[in-house]
Order: structure tokens, then sequence, then C-alpha cells
RNA sequence: GCGGGUAUGGCGUAAUUGGUAGCCGCGCCAGACUUAGGAUCUGGUGGAGCAAUCCGUGGGGGUUCGAGUCCCUUUACCCGCACCA
């Protein structure tokens, strides 16, 4: 009987599917594991072969778990909120809905084909309203959150409110933006306007003036991580810098726990260093400035004091500060400009404002800048030093102000070199007349009390005296920003919010979720606003609701938890499926979203668990980045001006153009010229320059794209090999997580071991008779064989390493095919297996043998060591690391004994010749060394 | 510029974690069945040499009885961040 692999593979999956084989419940009785893949966003194209890589290897490990007796959730659903949809409506004027559920019934039909164990009845989609009412739920809890950095942790607004009749804001230690203090009384003098304006700075997602990054081309804002070298990272548009108010999440008072909580957490160094990164900690210290007045006879502007505040990580270099640099946008640009330097200063910022960010990250090392007029005192020195604007200060990390100490810092050096400003070097032996110094060692000379320090013990000393003095104090700074929480888009979920007398008002919880409304034309409005404004009778009570929606990543910080209890409509998860599932043990998916949705996540997760709705800190313990698969595009080579290809291996001799061809059309590197001709009509008539008579097209490694025609899609392969062969194929191509490109030649190896399989179960690998299974013992040997699998498997999952899995399987079949080994007790266990990496061919087989079960619930075999060991080992014999012989020696002798015994053999007399034997190093089980 | 990673046959990779380098597969070579089919099966396949043997894990150095593996140094490629004070 052959492998049919086509009639198997639909014949389970339809099983599966009619069974609900894969379908969990909560089950105390049972140890839990959450296996979860990140959910896709359904595009337009369709999966190609790359897409389902961790899919298969998530899929693996989920059936390992279940096999070893854990209850497995395993769920999957769909990113569906996003801007292809939205571009394609704008285009076509369809509903993005239709698209987005034809594109999902699409990748649904393609997933099943690839037989997947995934529980379809926990599926979600972020842009039901059943789904999305669970976001919008988390930002109103938000709206109704403030960070209190004294418990370190999110807490009611109601309560701060109490604390301000109480004591004002002056006791409050809270994560906000900047707020003018103010007592009891005072507040409780403010109108609603402004107690409003003033719980905006607090509360964990507010309404901020700040620069954002617009994308004109798009209409919309983009978060920090959406943006790359200038340009959006959906549809590479130009981004430039707006001011704009927006609604914004307050990541950034997370900033010290997300990085904190990193250490536990089982991720791939590399991804928990790019958070890092990413998250940016630096320690040091904010020190004031008093600005002194440099011209007295006018200076009016100056009847006020300005201090200037700055942040620095070298405290220790206080004594080499010869000026001092706003960012062009700082608020003290415009008190501290003096008279005779308005104008220098207004053709200065009109400079800047210019530029786009492009602009300003192609010419980062370009030195600008301009003088304020003004001077500020050195707190220590109490000299004079110049107070200058330029555009390497960023307003966006620590003050918007920095001390310049040329000596010890590379853009102070490049900017005092440009400006003719002093250099004074600080540390002993350095030579700053080419460069700065910016290393944090050696001794401190002109440091005042700091001389003859070395720099390490000088950094905390300097920061103890800015203390003492009263001048500032110890301050950690992040370069982690607050989200961007708003976009100008139809294809989001809404904000529960209305605006109430210009007052942003939040709806009731009952009333969510808050629909997205019908529109006519998904575009922006003629005045520019969001296509929501589009929307008819759409309000509450007369009051417009907010017309911008959530961005992308709102949808996917907490489908994992919905994923715990997907159709509860009273939470969104219940306290009894969240203890239960906690949160994800194994997740995986590609590292693009390391410094987005992986912090969004986490952030979102901290937070529930702060309002005591989630039981665990972290939502994601251990995590794998599958690798990248790219495509192996081909080309055929036509002469200039003809319709005449040449051969690759003949193409130097021609004046050619490189087309690239379809890869289907082509066999290991062999063109099927009949399906080139008829693939476009110019081809029809076109003629061919052989080698040995075939076509041998050209190849490189691109990225898989429909523009390249080297597209391979999982369906094809299914087709004509089967999903036991894709899945066995991909994870046989190498560690999951390395990038690789796709090459469809290897295949046909591992389809060859799966007939091979096939046949031991007829006839024990000889020939294609009826199924035929043996009671008979096993032999020695065969155990040996099967032990040895069972070891090397199991080991080789729990360590993601499928690769060689799925060659010990190769090993393993090999072996009992050369000792035609048709015994059940051999090939039931190997079954069970198999049955993670090739589930149809493996269920097909295990009711062959006479199991009314599906496999899935099946016990892993136990491993036996006795199996395995044999009772003689052959050791190489090395003389000084150079291996000579082998010798059989048996597995119990001692170390003596073994010594004695190869040096009485008549190989050791002859390699010795006579030395003598210095030492003999022994490793049980492995080698022996000879040392002469 | 800073940070992280990788480097092994013609190719994808493996090596019990410091112990016989090259498992498994592709490709290639030979053979079998058939007869020119991108089928199947068997055997061979790191390099040099008739051979014993020698050489081999990007390059150079070191530790060790022994290094693909550890340390130093250097080169190439990949990824991330990028005026972060």
């Amino acid at each position: 009987m052959d492998y049919n692999f086509n009639s198997i593979e639909q014949k389970w999956q339809r099983y599966w599917a009619e069974n609900k084989t894969f379908s969990v419940k909560e089950d105390a009785s049972k140890p839990k594991y959450y296996v979860l893949d990140m959910f896709p966003y359904p595009s337009g194209a369709g999966l190609h072969v790359g897409h389902p890589l961790g899919y298969i290897a998530s899929d693996i490990y989920s059936r390992y778990k279940r096999l070893k007796g854990f209850n497995v959730l395993h769920p999957m659903g769909y990113d569906a909120f996003g801007l292809p949809a939205e571009q394609y409506a704008i285009q076509t004027g369809q509903h993005p809905k239709i698209t987005t559920e034809e594109n999902i019934a699409r990748y649904r039909r393609q997933l099943d084909r690839i037989g997947f164990s995934f529980d379809w009845e926990r599926e979600v989609k972020t842009c039901e309203p059943s789904y999305y009412k669970w976001t919008q739920w988390a930002f109103l809890k938000m709206f109704g959150s403030w960070y209190n950095n004294t418990t370190d942790m999110a807490e009611p607004i109601s309560e701060l409110l109490l604390e301000f009749e109480k004591n004002g804001n002056l006791k409050v230690n809270a994560a906000c933006t900047e707020t003018a203090p103010f007592t009891a009384e005072q507040w409780q003098g403010f109108n609603e306007q402004q107690k409003s304006a003033i719980l905006m700075n607090y509360r964990l997602a507010y309404l901020g003036e700040t620069s954002v990054n617009w994308c004109p081309e798009l209409g919309t804002v983009l978060a920090n991580d959406e943006v790359k070298e200038g340009f959006s990272v959906r549809g590479g548009h130009p981004v430039e810098q707006k001011k704009m108010k927006q609604w914004l999440l307050r990541v950034s008072a997370y900033a010290g726990r997300l990085l904190d909580d990193l250490e536990k957490l089982n991720w791939s160094d590399a991804l928990k260093e790019m958070q890092r990164n990413w998250i940016g900690r630096s320690y040091g210290a904010q020190m004031i400035f008093k600005v002194v007045n440099p011209e007295p006879a006018d200076g009016s502007k100056f009847d006020k004091e300005y201090n200037i505040e700055i942040f620095t990580t070298r405290a220790d270099t206080v004594f080499g500060v010869t000026f001092m640099v706003l960012a062009p946008e700082s608020e003290w640009v415009e008190k501290l400009t003096t008279e005779g330097q308005q104008e220098a200063v207004k053709e200065y910022l009109n400079y800047v404002k210019k530029k786009t960010e492009r602009e300003r990250i192609a010419q980062t090392h370009n030195v600008t800048g301009v003088f304020t007029g003004s001077y500020a005192l050195n707190p220590f020195t109490q000299e004079r030093v110049p107070v200058w604007i330029s555009e390497y200060v960023l307003s966006g990390y620590g003050t918007g102000a920095i001390m310049a100490v040329p000596a010890h810092d590379s853009r102070d050096y490049a900017f005092a070199k440009k400006f003719n400003l002093e250099i004074r070097p600080l540390i002993e032996g350095c030579d700053v007349s080419e460069e700065s110094f910016d290393a944090k060692e050696g001794v401190m000379i002109n440091s005042g009390f700091l001389t003859g320090y070395t720099v390490k013990e000088a950094i905390p000393m300097a920061i103890e005296e800015v203390e003492k003095r009263a001048i500032g104090h110890r301050k950690v700074n992040y370069r982690l920003r607050d989200a961007i929480f708003s976009r100008q888009r139809y294809w989001g979920e809404p904000f529960p919010i209305y605006y109430k007398d210009g007052i942003p008002t939040p709806l009731e919880l009952t009333q969510l979720p808050l629909e997205l409304p019908e529109i006519e034309s998904y575009k922006p409005t003629e005045q520019g606003e969001p296509p929501l404004a589009r929307a008819k009778n759409w309000s509450y009570n007369g009051y417009s609701y907010e017309t911008s929606t959530m961005p992308g990543f709102a949808g996917s910080s907490a489908y994992y938890l919905r994923y715990m209890d997907p159709h509860n409509n009273e939470c969104l998860v219940s306290k009894d499926a969240n203890h239960y599932w906690r949160n994800v043990d194994l997740y995986v998916g590609g590292t693009e979203h390391a410094t987005g949705h992986l912090i969004y996540s986490r952030f979102w997760n901290k937070f529930l668990f702060d309002l005591g709705y989630v039981a665990e800190k972290e939502p994601f313990k251990k995590l794998i980045n599958q690798g990248m698969i790219q495509g192996r595009s081909n080309f055929v080579y036509r002469v200039k001006n003809t319709n005449t290809f040449v051969s690759c291996g003949l193409k130097e001799k021609y004046d050619t153009t490189e087309i690239h061809v379809d890869v289907n059309m082509v066999y290991n590197d062999r063109l099927d010229i009949e399906a080139f001709k008829k693939w476009r009509p110019e081809f029809e008539n076109a003629e061919f320059v052989l080698e040995d008579g075939e076509y041998i097209c050209g190849w490189a490694i691109e990225k898989m794209s429909k523009s390249m025609f080297n597209v391979v899609n999982p369906d094809n392969i299914c087709e004509s090999y089967g999903a036991d062969t894709l899945r066995l194929y991909e994870m046989f191509l190498g560690p999951v997580e390395m990038s690789k490109p796709w090459d469809t030649k290897g295949i046909d190896g591992v389809h060859r071991f799966l007939k091979k399989f096939w046949r031991l179960f007829f006839g024990g690998g000889e020939g294609t008779g009826e199924f035929a299974l043996s009671e008979d013992e096993p032999t020695a040997e065969e155990l040996k064989i099967l032990h040895k699998l069972i070891n090397k498997v199991d080991t080789d999952i729990e360590n993601f390493s499928f690769n060689t899995s799925v060659s010990a399987f190769m090993v393993a079949v090999n072996e009992l095919g050369a000792l035609k080994c048709n015994k059940r007790r051999v090939l039931e266990p190997i079954v069970i297996l198999l049955s993670p990496f090739a589930p149809h061919i493996c269920e097909e087989l295990w009711q062959m043998i006479g199991h009314s079960e599906s496999v899935s619930f099946a016990t892993f075999p136990i491993y036996h060591e006795k199996f395995t060991v044999e009772d003689t080992v052959e050791y190489p014999v090395s003389f000084n690391g150079k291996t000579r012989f082998k010798i059989t020696l048996p597995k119990d002798m001692g170390k003596g004994d073994m010594e004695k015994a190869v040096l009485a053999t008549p190989e050791a007399a002859k390699y010795l010749q006579g030395n003598a034997v210095k030492k003999i190093v022994i490793v049980p089980g492995r080698i022996i060394n000879i040392v002469m």
C-alpha cells in the first residue's frame, strides 16, 4: 500500500475538526502549558512558506507537551486592524471589514492545510467589537489611573483626587508631566477645565501636546517604533516632526520595572539587549546652573532669575564646563536670548525648523549652533560660561539642556572646535589636541576637591557634593518615551471618549464597546480631520466623540490574556481562567517586535497586574525568535534586443539582461521551457541557447516577495509532498532561530524518509504489501535504536532543536529498515515520537495499529538507559593527542586496569618506541590519551 | 561610532558542551532495475597521496595531555541602536 498523503491528511484534518481534538478547558488535575504564536496580520498576499516556520515549531512543542501530560493552551487569532486594509478601502471604497474577513478566510484555509493543533474555539479577531471592548476597557482603566513613584505602581486616580483635596500635589510623588505645585486650597479654587487639565498630567493614558512623528502621506502620526531612519515602517513614506495634541500612554512610568524584570525572562540575550537599549537607563545627576545678567544696561528681560537644569552622567567633569547648550525647542531659548542675539537666534531656529527628521539624520555630524547672549554660573567654580543653542542637544532627552565638557565628550568637542570655545582637560596625561577623551578612566586634574581621584571614585563624590550643596540631585534617566496612542485613521478601535465643553470625558464601562461607525469615505476630511469626523449621528448626547482611533499595538497588547477566556462578556479574563493559565510559557515570533509589541505588551500586563486583574508580572516567560525564510530567486538571461535566452553557464559570451523568472517553473535550477513560453505572451516564440540540452537558470537569495517571483506557496508543497513533509522539511532546514533561504531542492530527502517510515509497517521496509506488524520480542539491537531515539527526541524538543530530531528519526528509520524490523513494540512508540512532527501519517498508522483514539492522547514513551548502554566501549587511544589505534574495553573496567590493558597491546609498544610514559589521561567512555 | 551575533566539505547543517571533526539531508560519482523519465533502490563521497600517512573548523597567537568549542588579537558578513549628555 502506498503512502497516499493527500487522502490521509484530508481525513485527519477533518477528524480533528469534527472531534474538536484540540479543544482545551481548565483542568486542575493537570499541569498547564501555554504555547503562543504571535498572531498574524491577515494580509492580502496570503501565506508563503516562511510564515508557518514558527507556527510549525510551536505546534510540535504543543503536541509534545500534550504527550507529556500537560494541559496545553495553543490558540490562534488575527491582528485584524491595520493599514493595508484601510489603504485598500480608500482606493476602492470597499469596507475594510470585508477585505479583512476575506483575508482571514484565506489564512484559515492555508493554516488548516498544514495540520496545526490550534484550539479554534478560542480564536480572537482584534477588529470585532466583542474583542475591542476590552481594548477600550483597558484604555479607560489607564485613563483612570496614575503612577505612584513611592509605591512604584499604578493607582486609581480617585485616590489622587482625595490627596489633592487634602494636600494639593505637594506630597505627591508621581510619574507625570511637569505640573506647577499647588495647595489644597488652590485646588479647590480651580474650575472644571483647570482641574481636568491638571489631572491629565497624571493620567496613564493622557492627552498631551507633544512633538510627534507625522507622516503626511499616510495622514497620521506614528509611534517611535513605527518609524525607521525618518521613514514609516509601513509604506516607507517620509516622516516629519510636528507639534500636535495626541493621546499618549505613560509607558515611561514603567521604564525601571520593564528593565529590571527583563532579567528573569528566558529570552535571547540579543532581544533583551535590544529592549535594554531601547529603554536606555543612565545614572547621573540633575544640576542647576544660575543664569547671570549679561547686559545690565538694557536688561529689562533679566529682572527675573533663571535656572537652567541639566542632566549629566559625568558629574565629575563639572570643573571642565566651558559652555552650555540648549536644545532649539527648549523653553529657555526664548527667555535667555538677549536683545543683541535676537536676530541670529531667530534665523537659527528657522533653519532648524526647516530641516526634516531625515535631513537631521543624514547630517548627523554637521555642527551648527548660535549663541544666546546669556551666561550661566558654574555652581562649583562660579565661572561665567556662555549659553549656546544647538540641534545636537535633543529636547526629548534629559532636560533639553546640557553642560558642555569639550575635553571629555566628543560632541561637545566638535562644537567647541567649530565655535572656538575653551577645551579644558581634566584627566592626567590625556591629549585633547586632536580629539576628546571620552573614556571613564584615569586620574582627575584641574578639578578642585576631585583632583587626584580616579574617575570611578570622582563620579559618586561629585554627585554627593551636588546634593550637599543643594544645587541638584541624583537622577536616573530613561531614553524610553511615552507611546503616542492616537492615529488619524478609520480602521482601528475608537476611543471611548467624548468632549464635554472641551473636557475629555470617558464613557462608563457599561457603555462599551463603542463601535466603529459606518462612514461613506475612508479618506481624511477636507479640513484634514480624521475619517471618523465624517460619521453622521455619531455622538454622546450631542457631545462629539474623539475622532482618532487607537494604533495597531492596542489590540495586540493583551490578546494572550483574552485567549484564556475568549467568550467572557463580563471581563477581559476571569480570575479563575487567569489564575489557571497565568501567563505564556512559550511565545514564538519574529524579532521585529522587540521594541514595539513586546514592550507595549509587557507594559500593559504590568499595568493590569498593578490593578489586580492579572496574576503574573510578565506576560511571556520564554520567547523564541524564529528566523526569516528568504526567497531563492531564479533568473533567465535574455540577449539584448532579441528574444533569445542563454543558459546561465554561457551568459558571459553574450550581452544579456537578467530577468526574474517564476521559481515555480524551475526545478533544480533547470527551466521548464514549455511553461516559460506560456508564462507571458512575449516569450511564446522565445529561442534558447542550452547547455547539455538543458536551460540552467541563475539564482540569488532575496527577500521572498511577489515582485521577485520567488514566493513559494505552502499549499503547493502540501499538494505535491503533503503537510507532514512540509512540516518536517521546514524543521530540517536548520535551527528555528536562524534565518535561511528556502530551497525546495532538499525536500525530496525528507519526503523519502516518510515513505521509508511508512514502508516499515508494510513488511519491515521490504515491500508495498499489506499492513503487517509482528508481535515478536524486539532484539537488543532494535531496542537500542528505539531508546536512543526516545532520548534524543526528548532532549532535542526541550531544547528547541528540531533539525537534529529530524535527523535522528532518519537514522533510526534507516537502521530499522536495514534490520527489516516491523515489530509493533518498536514501531508503535516511534509513531508517538514522530506524531508532533508529522501528525497526519502518525494518526493513520496509529489507527492501523488498532487504536481508536487520536495519537494526541497517547503518552510519550519512557527512555530506558539500559537498552542503549553497551557493556564494552571502544576507546580511541592517542599518543600526545594524536589518535593512533582503537581498543575495546569492558565498560566497568577500572582506570588502573585500563592503563595496564592499553600498555600491554603490541600497538602501544610500536607507538611508544621505548619512550617513557609521563602520564595517561582517561576520560571514561570517551578517550585514552598517553602523554610521553 | 556603540552594542549583539555569526564564520565548519560544492551546499543546508551536526558534534554527548574541552575528548575520534564532518551525523542527517541536498548535490555529485558508481552500480541495480528498467531502458533515456525531474521515478525507485544499493554503495561511495572533506582535501592531498598508489600507500603508510599528512593536512584540515575565516587569519594569527595563547591555555591544555587534548581546542570547532575556552582566552587574546585580527578580518569578513549579518542584525539592532544611533548626536541619549
